[in-house]
RNA sequence: GGAUGGGUGGCCGAGUGGUCGAAGGCGGCAGUCUUGAAAACUGCUGUACCCUUGCGGGUACCCUGGGUUCGAAUCCCAGCCCAUCCGCCA
């Protein structure tokens, strides 16, 4: 969310970066209806004044009449201030309704348009590898290996779900490993969280439980639902509370499963592991002040690729467009690898991405911080990243290091985890 | 699942109808003292919003939502959440 006073002072720019981002609102109905507001504010509040002073002055009132007169002044201004509470209301929760669909501030450097305009600024150090045997995709080498079972985890939970088995256990393992180890050395604290939480918790990082649209799974006769993210649970982990700017920034990498309905995604390119219902993530998180949260964005990019480099994977980093930048994001790094076996003869598939939220989480989840000796408070920024997404990196490792002869190299860094240098099959 | 007890300021914790935005403590800030620091002592110290060029003034907020009342942190109703104990269980 954006400050209203913002939105108010600067209804035009919030237009045109609304234009920018593809979403359709009326900031000057907003700004309008604000106006209204405040004027009928006024009047409640001056009717409230009013109402106090004739409820001190019963108390002296010694006549029973002057007493019972008094009363009913008192009474008639509380209906009066009760029915301009009302109006206020009512406004309030038009406005609420308009700006809640307001999507943050946009960097200036971010590309304006929408998906096709998203610019590539960076490469890994790994050449995109080429092979001269028939490449096999996640799907089949994942059988052929015995690593994942499709059938067996739709029979269970339905389509989406899967069991891993064998490698890909140890290789979901190392995984966590080797993520949380690098982020520890990078000064992240390490957690694992909660895999549900409440409904403003999810609202408040930006997730819309419970739509006809939702991503979420929600639990039934709770206001529980089961997170997409362990961003969801991070930035909840301080909601309504008052940060110590001395103890800023905060660092942390959170472990958790992410469940995510994919409603209406049928029919995308979705093979196999890509978009599944359920999978396991290390997430990092931050919570800033306002001066560090920029610095701290490409702090995180550098890390994801930092990881990505180390396991030998092949990507690209992508500045994401404004049109595709969702409602929290000030600016978003997507970090795609390439997947052999995707699309045709290979694409670029997204693994991570890192946003920097500045405010627009905090203000929902209200999350401020203090400098001591300093009046007031602000809200702090808030940033997430992916470290590894397990599902889609187990994509990204089984394809490109696949091997002529149908078995996997392990990358060199898991495997002090994998306890193998290579994934095959015995023939039987 | 059963039984209790709770939700009050940055934190802890008093407060059962007006004098309560709320005692006391901690923390924070300023000062006295000290070569400096600590300790001790003194004073100040909630948040949000509105009006005002400024000085300043006002309103709301004691989990949430209803209700009673001229007036509610306080009384009534409903809900949410938390904690402890017991049972069950990895």
């Amino acid at each position: 969310m954006l400050d209203r006073k913002y939105i108010v002072e600067h209804a035009e720019e919030v237009q045109q970066n609304c234009r920018r981002r593809g979403v359709e609102v009326d900031v000057a109905r907003l700004v309008e209806l604000e106006q209204q507001r405040r004027a009928k504010l006024q009047e409640v509040q001056e009717l409230n004044r009013r109402a106090n002073e004739v409820s001190k002055s019963i108390g002296k009132a010694k006549d029973p009449d002057e007493r019972e007169a008094r009363k009913a002044e008192g009474r008639r201004l509380r209906e009066a201030k009760e029915a301009a509470q009302a109006e206020h209301d009512t406004l309030e929760q038009e406005i609420l309704a308009i700006q809640a669909r307001i999507p943050n501030l946009t960097h200036p450097e971010a590309p304006v348009g929408d998906e096709s305009d998203s610019r590539e600024i960076r490469r890994g150090t790994t050449p995109i590898p080429q092979f001269d045997f028939p490449v096999r995709d996640h799907v089949e080498l994942g059988e052929a290996l015995d690593l994942i079972d499709f059938e067996g985890g739709a029979r269970v939970a339905g389509h989406g779900f899967y069991f891993l088995r064998n490698e890909a256990v140890l290789l979901e393992l190392a995984l966590q490993q080797f993520a949380v180890r690098q982020l520890i050395d990078a000064g992240f604290t390490p957690v694992i969280t909660p895999d549900l939480a409440y409904q403003e918790i999810l609202n408040g990082v930006g997730y819309i439980p419970r739509g006809p649209e939702t991503q979420i799974y929600s639990i039934e006769n709770s206001n529980l639902s089961l997170v997409a993210t362990a961003e969801i649970t991070l930035g909840g982990w301080q909601a309504g509370q008052v940060l110590d700017a001395d103890d800023l920034p905060i660092k942390l990498c959170g472990i958790s499963h992410c469940f995510r309905t994919e409603a209406g995604a049928a029919g995308r390119a979705s093979r196999g592991l890509y978009r599944v219902h359920q999978f396991t993530k290390v997430e990092m998180f931050a919570f800033t002040l306002p001066d560090q949260s920029e610095a701290m964005h490409e702090h995180f990019c550098q890390l994801e690729c930092q990881l990505f480099d180390a396991l030998g994977i092949p990507y690209r980093v992508i500045d994401t467009a404004t049109g595709d930048l969702g409602g929290p994001a000030y600016r978003k790094y997507d970090l795609e690898a390439w997947m052999p076996g995707r699309g045709d003869g290979g694409t670029f598939g997204e693994v991570t991405s890192a946003s920097n939220c500045t405010d627009y989480q905090a203000r929902r989840l209200n999350i401020r911080f203090k400098r001591t000796g300093e009046k007031g408070t602000h809200f702090v920024h808030t940033l997430n990243g992916t470290a590894v997404a397990i599902s889609r990196a187990l994509i990204a490792i089984l394809e490109n290091y696949q091997q002529a002869d149908g078995s996997v190299i392990v990358p060199e860094v898991l495997r002090p985890w994998v306890g193998k240098e290579r994934i095959e099959r015995c023939e039987e």
